[in-house]
This record gives C-alpha cells, sequence and structure tokens, in this order.
DNA sequence: CTGAAAGCGCTAACAC
DNA sequence: GTGTTAGCGCTTTCAG
C-alpha cells in the first residue's frame, strides 16, 4: 500500500487523459517540495459514479410569486424586511411561509446588479501567511460579517504589479468597498480606485496625497516606550535593527528611533544602525553581526520587529553573547507564539484583531451605514510588554 | 498628545453623533481589549471634506458599442478571446482600442448572472489564525487565481450552526464551488450543497455518507513512521496526549496510534493516552500532568500536534523532567516558527501548501475545467521531521 | 459576420 | 396594498 511505485492506486474508473493528467501534477507537488522523497506513493481512489454536474436550480422569487398567486414584486417587498410593512400580514406571512417551505435564498448577485451593492468587500494584504494578518482579518471579519457582508482577500505579496492587478479583480466583483493592508507608499491603482468614488480603507499605512482614511499603529509611541524602558535600565548605547525601508513600518520605526534617542540625548552614530531587506529572521541575524563587527559599543538593541529580534538573538548566541545579561534586544508587535521562544522577549504589542475592527467600522461609515464625515487619520494605542530579553545594564 | 485625556484630537469637522459613536468604538475597542491601559489616548484626525460618495460610473459594453457604432452584442464577441475569431479583425481591433482608450472592465457580476458563473469560490477554514491554514490557502490561490478565480474566505469556528450559516452565505453570493477545509464529521449542510450540485471539495476530512471528494495527509503513515522511529532509539513505553475525538486529525491519529503500537507489539494499557479538549499548549501541558500522575512509567511522548507537544515539553520542564534526555517527546504538523521554539520539535511534516493546491485542482476538475471523473479519495504523503526532543531510550 | 431581442433574478419607480 | 414596467450589464440564441 505504502511502497514506492510512484503508481496512483484505483479502484474503478478508467484511466483517461484527465487522469494521467491529474496524477502528473501530484508528482509535480512531490517533486517541487523536494523535501518529501518517494517513500510514500501518493493514493488515489476513484470515484466510479460519473459526478452528475448538474446544478438544482434554486427557487426565485417568480417560483415563489407562482406559488402564492401574487406578484414578484410583492414577495420581494414581502421578503424584505424593510418593506414588509406596506404589505398585509396575512400575505406577507403567506409568502413567507412559503419562501421557508420552497428553501428560498435570495440570489445576491442578481440583487447586486440591480441596487450597485454586492455586500461584498475586498480585502488586501501582502501575505496571509504572515502571523500579524489573520488576526486582523478576523478583527475585520468581527464587524463586518455580522451585517452581511463577506469578503474576498487577495495576496499582493507586496508586488506592485501583482497589486494593481488585484484591485481591478476586486473592483470587477463589484465590492462595495476595499481595506488595503499595508499598501504601498504610493499606490496609483489604489489612489485610482479611491477616487472614482469606490470607498477604501488602508491599515497600517498612509497613500501619500490622498484623502483615503487610514488606520495606523502608533509606531512612534511604542519606540518611545521602548527607549525610554531600556534607558531606565541603564542603557545609554542602543543600535537599532531596522526593517526594510520600502515598508511603512520600517521606516516609520526608524525615524522614530532616530528622533526618540535625539530626545532622549543619546543620539548615537548611524553606524549603530542596520537595515535588513526584508522582516526575517535571517536578516535579524546578519545585522546583529554586522553592528557587532561594526565597533560600534552598545548594550542594547532596539529591532524594528520581533522577527529581526528573534535573529539578533539567535547571533548573540552563536558567538556565546548572553541575552539579556550582556545585551539586551527588544522586538515589534508582539507576534502569536512569542511566549513559547526563550529567552521570551521584550516587546510592543501592537493591536492587531482591533484595528481590523476599526478600519472595518471606518469603511462602512464610507459606505454610508452611519456617518457621512469619516476620520483620515485614526492611530492605535500600543502596549509595552516586558518579558525576559531586557534587563538591567551590565555596566549601568 | 499623547495624554491620559480619553479625548479624540480632531483637526476640522463638527463634533456630529456619528463621531461620538465612532469615538466611542474605539473607547470600546480599548476597554475590551483591556491590556491596554489609558496610556495614549486613540488619536484621531478629522477629515474635513465630505467624501464624495458618487461611484464613478463604470464604462459598459453599450458605452464601447456606442462610441465604436456596432452593437453590444458585437462588442461582447469581439472582447471574448472564444468568440473574437467570429469577427472581422479590423472591427475587433477597433473594438479593443475602444475599450482600452476606456478603461473597460467586464462586469463580472452582470457576467455570472446570465451565465451562472461567478468565477467565485469558497473556502471555509474553523479558524484562519490557526498557523496550519494560510500555507493552505496559498496553496488554494495558486492555482485558482491564475484561472480568474477569486475566493471568499469565510472561519466556521467549527461551530456547526456558523458553518452551515456560512454555506448558505456563500450559496448566495453565488460561487462556483466550495472547498471545505476540517468539514465536521457528519456535515448536513455541506452535504446538501453538494447534493444539489454545488461542486464540493473537503479538505483534511472525509464528509461520511457522502460522494464528496476530500483530500486528507497520510496521518496513518506519518504515526507510524514516528513510532517506528521512536522504537529504533529504544523506546518501548510510549505514551499519546491525543487531539479532540470530534475532530478527524485527533481521531484519526488515535486510532493510527492504538493500530501501530499493537503492530508493533507495544500495546499499552489505555492510561498511556490522555486525551486534549482543544488542540493548545495549555491542554498538552495538562496531559502530560495526567500522564505523569497516573504512574503508568513511558519514556516517551507520542502528541497529536506540535502544540500539545510544546505544552507537554513545558509540563515536564517545570517538573525538572529534562526533553528529550529523559522523556522523548514528538509532534505533528510541523508548524512555522517551530525551528525557534528550544529543544526544536521533532514532528511529522504535513503538505499544507501542496494539499491547498491539490483541492484546488479537484475542485477545478468538479467545475468542468477538465476532468469530468475526480478521484473520491487522495492521501498526501506526509514526512518525518527529525530534531532534538527525542533521543535515545535512557534505559534502552 | 453582425444586429435584434430575450432574459439571468432582482429592485424600484410608478400606476391603480 | 399590490401589480406593472423597466431595467442593472452581460451573454446568447436566432435572424439576416
Amino acid at each position: 500500500m505504502r511502497e514506492c511505485t510512484g503508481v496512483a492506486q484505483m479502484r474503478t474508473g478508467s484511466i483517461t487523459q484527465s487522469i494521467a493528467r491529474t496524477f502528473a501534477n501530484f508528482l509535480t507537488v512531490v517533486k517541487k517540495h523536494n523535501a518529501i522523497d518517494c517513500k510514500y506513493s501518493v493514493r488515489t481512489v476513484w470515484n466510479g459514479k460519473r459526478c452528475a454536474r448538474m446544478l438544482k436550480k434554486r427557487t426565485t422569487l417568480k417560483d415563489i410569486a407562482r406559488e402564492t398567486g401574487v406578484h414578484v414584486s410583492t414577495v420581494s417587498r414581502a421578503l424584505d424586511p424593510a418593506t414588509r410593512k406596506a404589505i398585509t400580514p396575512e400575505v406577507a406571512e403567506k409568502i413567507q411561509a412559503a419562501a421557508e417551505r420552497l428553501g428560498y435564498r435570495p440570489n445576491r448577485i442578481a440583487a447586486g446588479l440591480r441596487t450597485n451593492r454586492t455586500m461584498t468587500v475586498g480585502v488586501m494584504i501582502p501575505d496571509i501567511t504572515n502571523v500579524i494578518f489573520p488576526p486582523i482579518l478576523r478583527g475585520i471579519e468581527s464587524v463586518l460579517e455580522p451585517l452581511g457582508y463577506a469578503s474576498i482577500i487577495v495576496n499582493t505579496d507586496s508586488e506592485k504589479e501583482r497589486e494593481s492587478r488585484l484591485v481591478d479583480v476586486l473592483r470587477d466583483r463589484g465590492v462595495d468597498g476595499i481595506i488595503h493592508t499595508a499598501a504601498l507608499r504610493s499606490d496609483p491603482s489604489i489612489a485610482r480606485a479611491a477616487e472614482d468614488g469606490l470607498p477604501v480603507v488602508t491599515l497600517n499605512r498612509r497613500v501619500e496625497n490622498s484623502r483615503i482614511p487610514y488606520v495606523i499603529n502608533d509606531e512612534d509611541g511604542g519606540i518611545r516606550d521602548m527607549l525610554a524602558h531600556l534607558r531606565d535600565l541603564g542603557h545609554r548605547r542602543i543600535a537599532h535593527i531596522a526593517g526594510p525601508q520600502d515598508l511603512s513600518t520600517g521606516q516609520l520605526r526608524l525615524a522614530a528611533f532616530r528622533e526618540a534617542m535625539a530626545d532622549l540625548g543619546l543620539g548615537g552614530s548611524d553606524r549603530s544602525v542596520a537595515t535588513a531587506m526584508r522582516f526575517h529572521e535571517h536578516q535579524g541575524r546578519q545585522c546583529a553581526e554586522m553592528l557587532l563587527e561594526s565597533g560600534e559599543p552598545f548594550t542594547a538593541i532596539l529591532c524594528a520587529n520581533d522577527r529581526l529580534a528573534l535573529g539578533a538573538i539567535e547571533a548573540l548566541r552563536e558567538r556565546g553573547i548572553d541575552c539579556p545579561r550582556e545585551i539586551s534586544v527588544t522586538g515589534f508587535n508582539d507576534m502569536p507564539f512569542l511566549d513559547l521562544i526563550r529567552p521570551k522577549l521584550t516587546t510592543v504589542r501592537i493591536q492587531q484583531h482591533s484595528a481590523g475592527a476599526t478600519a472595518a467600522r471606518l469603511l462602512l461609515d464610507l459606505l454610508g451605514n452611519g456617518a457621512d464625515d469619516v476620520p483620515l487619520e485614526t492611530i492605535l494605542p500600543v502596549e509595552l510588554v516586558i518579558r525576559e530579553s531586557t534587563a538591567r545594564c551590565p555596566n549601568g
């Protein structure tokens, strides 16, 4: 059963071209992720019966109109809570009963064509695989779903071309609005959509030269608080591992770091700043090594994000430098699972779920479900989370 | 700027009720996640200009028909690659040029109403926040998106009632098909949808008494391999922390454990099995404690999932028992970030991205974009990942 | 090869 | 109160 044959096992059905092709796909899969060798074969069992691909016709307003002997529009009215009051109670009840009995479900896409409201919103994120986005999505969903909105989520991979294509994809599907998480710095496609009157809210980043409402975290406050914390522990020489400068967070946090250092009178040379190309452990490690080799002395590293911090700690460990005893390291975001990793990282918690919920509420306002005037800028509070990766400065 | 006022700061705009309400929401947010105290106020800056909520009319086929002096149907034909060949080349070119110039984008909603194909699929997952699902989603997207499909993702939270409502939500939106990740064991709503002719594929679990194609991982093989690995290390007394028995994975893995233990001649008492209510570290810890207190001797714990294993290791550490020196612990799934946690967990890697891609391909086949005969069962291979949490049995 | 016309399922003016 | 009518934007016969 689990021998290295590389041949799909079938119970019924004939070997058609499509089967061959399908199986070829599986082989490709196995090959591509070549972590997996041929120890197991992919097993497939065939369904003998040809799938009856006949979509059972849904019951429509017309059906229930015929059933109850009234006009479609009456049915429509009786079924819409907003217009039901204009209908004789008995008739309305009869109609509702029939609808129930026939299992009527409104066809939102037909309704959408008529009303120009699909009750669907688009959500653009860089990559769902990045752990900070799922909570944001749940936050968005938590306010939109109860109101009957569904969301189409797309991953931009932070690629300009892909992103602009996806904006079009969403518009083609007639979304009522778009929540854009981590838009690019200058973002013509989303700006154009907004100009065309499509409600748009951005999260984590502001689109320059636009009046698109945005919600961001108090990056500045987070950095300041973290720096104050380090200073209180006696640290004076503090290095920074900055994030990618083409991403909002990377840029904002670096700026905040420089400013706050100056304000605290700790302004150092730029040799105590290393900039990562990506928010990745590996980059954090490299940057930490660069900092160590620069010769610039420091007793703490403030990192622009948790993953960079994790990498930095790894680099220190490899050189036999203890964190936090010799060098304190801090992160940003408070991503999930952080408390399982030793030493537990001191970091800045950003609101994830709430950020999503807030953006969603803004979008609703834009959609006219409430305010007709909407805040341009919303800054969400952050919170310092002190754990084990920071300690009193050794010579402080 | 960052004082504890609790009052939103505004630049322009008047304090209307809606503003007050919106701000009340923010306060609620802050309150609810009361991890965040009043150290920072939420700042909002108001956009003075009332948003012009006039959706610019999109250009339609009619527009470009008028522009080029031909009939809408001709335009429709000229713009569809499949029917373009039936059009005089010059006319077709003129039409395409006009479409380009006017920035024409087909209205998929309208097309969908006509053709009954929305080029949208529904994807149901328990919870996007669970790290194993995002890669699955990317896998699905990787095959569907290039073909022009968008997906509506919904979180069921594994609640029956919610799940069945969401199936309806998806159907109302006219999705062409549904990929259901971790459906419930007996799942009337999705079964009904499938019976009604809606293409459905399930991932991770089979819906009983149905002909719904499903793709699952080789749970059995994974457990067997892990057990063989432990046996090779000299372990004979092996405990199991099982997952929730109402979830496919929990149930399958427990059954596989029992069977494989028997096959290896290691069959133990049921006192060496503890069952978690949820796949959560906390539960893993509790179960490990139960096992230790049971008095049943063991030198290894095979856990139904990584998170349980992480919890178990935590429990051991608290009691001063070293993993892996004294007791080996193993996981399942190989979730992201596992290699950052010490000791690095020995586990079974399941295909995540590929599983999604495979399910998507099956759905495509069901949609008629290929085969008309589709495998009922597809079992994906798994791979043993040996890291640091397993070691030779101390007295072995 | 192209135009005319019907209609997908629903909503919303406007009559009566 | 309820029926009539006219589309939303597109596809797809059916004529010519």
